[in-house]
DNA sequence: TCCATACAGTCGACCAGGTTGTCCACCATG
DNA sequence: CATGGTGGACAACCTGGTCGACTGTATGGA
């Protein structure tokens, strides 16, 4: 009967297997024309897809500031993945949407994540790897795109 | 045959398993006596233990530079988790050192991620638990302690 | 109809935590 | 004993957060 490794293992054995992915994401984003994108940015446009169409709205899906959204929405404007437009029936409001640069850069992302995805069913079995997911999903919140993740690491 | 989720899932699962564990982690620590230990004070902390004794080590450790390792130094001196002394052999070195109540931080954060550990085992079984690290094993770099993770998630 | 309130966005000041560059004091070696 | 490498500190700067204050635009109730 194998021994337990040490408790402080597994949040870390996580977090690099997220870095992994992530890095690799970015190299390979970075390749295919995406050089400039942040690994914080996939989450900003994803959430954008997903219908956070103004900062304010943006800053309650991740979890930050009205005005840190807003600061992040002008960042990806700079870049060129959004772009903002007044709403006509609501003066006050900017409607932020994905540029076509910005929506190439998550059809991308999605075939990557697929492929790095099948490296890992290789390494470990594809068996295996849907029983870490399902094991993953039972001890994680269900809401996958409530991250709150910008910030989170160093911050107050 | 199960078919397989979309291969954004799995980062995704990955950091929000991170978070569960070092947010449950820091909440039990601040009812214990530590409620301004952040995150990556955890892993500053852990180095110091094993030896990065001085800034630049540190840097060298944390993957950042002597300047910002130095930072926070300061910062873990000024809330009473470690102390500096002039080294007598070489005078240009400050020592870095756990105080008791640093040393106190780490035997609690040693205690409560074995506690996490076990609900964790309790949810998705002993076993299944041991076969997801050994999993994450094969797909991560060995060394643990080698996180680059300070600065590393908006960084340029 | 008008006014009070709510709300979107922006600006400014601040902070944390990173970076680079520079400098100084000290050690170690030839 | 000069010289080169090293540890630490300081300054200037960047990014990406915070909060508070302010503007302008709905909107709903008196």
């Amino acid at each position: 009967m194998p021994s337990d490794p040490p408790g402080f293992e597994l949040p870390i054995r996580l977090l690099l297997g997220f870095r992994v992915l992530i890095d690799e994401l970015h190299a390979e984003l970075a390749r295919q024309g995406h050089p400039d994108l942040r690994p914080m940015h996939g989450f900003v446009l994803q959430a954008i897809m997903r219908g956070s169409d103004t900062a304010v709205e943006l800053g309650r899906t991740l979890g930050v500031s009205k005005q840190a959204a807003g600061k992040t929405i002008e960042t990806l404007e700079r870049l060129g993945y959004v772009e903002r437009a007044c709403d006509p029936r609501d003066t006050r409001r900017k409607i932020v949407r994905l540029t076509a640069h910005g929506t190439d850069s998550l059809v991308r992302s999605e075939r990557v994540f697929d492929e790095l995805r099948a490296r890992w069913a290789e390494v470990i079995g594809p068996q295996r790897l849907r029983e870490l997911e399902a094991d993953l999903r039972k001890v994680t919140p269900p809401d996958l795109f409530r991250l709150d993740v910008p910030g989170w690491f160093g911050a107050q």
